[in-house]
RNA sequence: CAAGCAAAUUGGCUUGUCGCUUUUGUUCAUUUAGUUCAAAAGAGGAAAGUCCGGGCAGCACAGAGCACCAUACUUCCUAACGGGAAGGAUGCAUUCAUUUGUAGACAGAUAGUGCCACAGAAAUAGGUAGCCUUGAUGUAACCAUCAGGGUCAUAGUGAAAAGGCGAGGUAAGAGCUCACCGUCCUAGAUAGUGAUAUCAGGAGCUAGGUAAACCUUAUGGGCUGAAAGAUCAUGUAAACUGAGGUUUGAGGGCUGCUCGCCCAACUCAGAGGGUAGAUCGAUUGAUUCCGUUCGCGAGGUCGGAACUAGAUAAAUGACAAGCUUCCAUCUUUUGGUGGAAACAGAACCCGGCUUAUAGAUUUGCUUUUUUA
């Protein structure tokens, strides 16, 4: 199975994020806090997704990247469950996941939290 | 041999699976963007703090004064520096020894102002006690009282009390005079590029500290930083360019103030702006390595070779196994079990400084123990 997550899976363009904090919905299942929005803009990949830890909680850069690596990681992992959500819809999936722990998590139950979260995401539906 | 301190160097390795960024080739599609596969490359000594200096870029590069800021022994190195090298003087420690080591923003306290608790007669200046002495009065005299003069030798202080010590000298004293030491001065001599050193001559010698207090002197400094700035692409501004041109001044500008300078209503012509995005800036450079030669050294000359991250909501990772090192514990030992892998992540690029840093290696110094 396809586990690629390229650059065109990276959230980047301003409006969309911007976007996402206006009118997007989220989730909060600590240590994760997964904010999204549905857009029926054209995207390169199926879905897009940025990564965030805050550095309230992180001092040093060195623990910072860590964090965003395992994130990113897992994700790359999991992202069939995004991908079966927006199947069946012309729309796709903006995400945006921080990282709200105080503490540098392990794989494993980094994985658990992530899968716990992304089931919850709502299946997307067609604009009328 | 062990421990400590200082300096320098180094800053884990291998395999498998799944991935990330860039470049090159390649497949598909094609105006591009994209996409398949393969190969190559992919964090540091501090990438950090953003403390100095420079390159580069822009600001409308006439300028002057004041203010403000920085620096402060000498010579040299350097693109430059507040950095570095070598040296000088001073303090401290050490030594037979200016012998060795070490420290520091090491210009000026004789331009001026301020501050210095407590103590002390007195703190930058006077005369409290004391000593010596003159006059008056009292007294036989010693002496006492009053008024004046000289003086810092004596004084339970203090960080500091009019260079120190000895001799002469004096009514008592005093560099008042002298020897030695100290201090200051010199277009002096010698040595040195120089800071300065040694010697010579002169001055009786005007004074404690603090300039990381104000300040004075000398030298230097325009401001803003890569989110700078440039280009592209639907098109039309009050912003830009050129020509003409009014007002004497409201406003604006390259930092704070003053002066000075410039722009500026409007008309005509030209050219296109903003938001989002993309590309350039951006990694070939005061580069790195090797050799050569000059220099005590920091460094410089010459020759050869190499290309060594280029991300941008920000790549360089995750999992598994093994090795290596360290720690704890068990064990007589071999070894077993468990844990850990320092500090830390490029963001335009260089040269420095400062701070953080487990373990390993090397060198030097100190101390202790053992053996001979």
């Amino acid at each position: 199975m396809n586990q690629r997550l390229g650059k065109s899976y990276k959230l980047t363009r301003k409006t969309l994020i911007n976007n996402i904090f206006a009118k997007g919905s989220k989730i909060n299942s600590y240590p994760i806090l997964l904010r999204y929005s549905l857009t029926s803009e054209h995207l390169p990949a199926s879905f897009q997704i940025a990564f965030s830890v805050p550095k309230r909680n992180f001092k040093k850069a060195v623990d910072r990247n860590k964090v965003k690596r395992l994130l990113r990681e897992v994700v790359r992992k999991n992202k069939g469950i995004i991908e079966k959500k927006s199947l069946q819809s012309e729309n796709k999936f903006t995400l945006f996941l921080i990282y709200t722990g105080k503490e540098i998590p392990d794989y494993d139950n980094l994985e658990i939290s992530i899968q716990r979260v992304l089931k919850k995401l709502p299946s997307a539906k067609d604009n009328d």
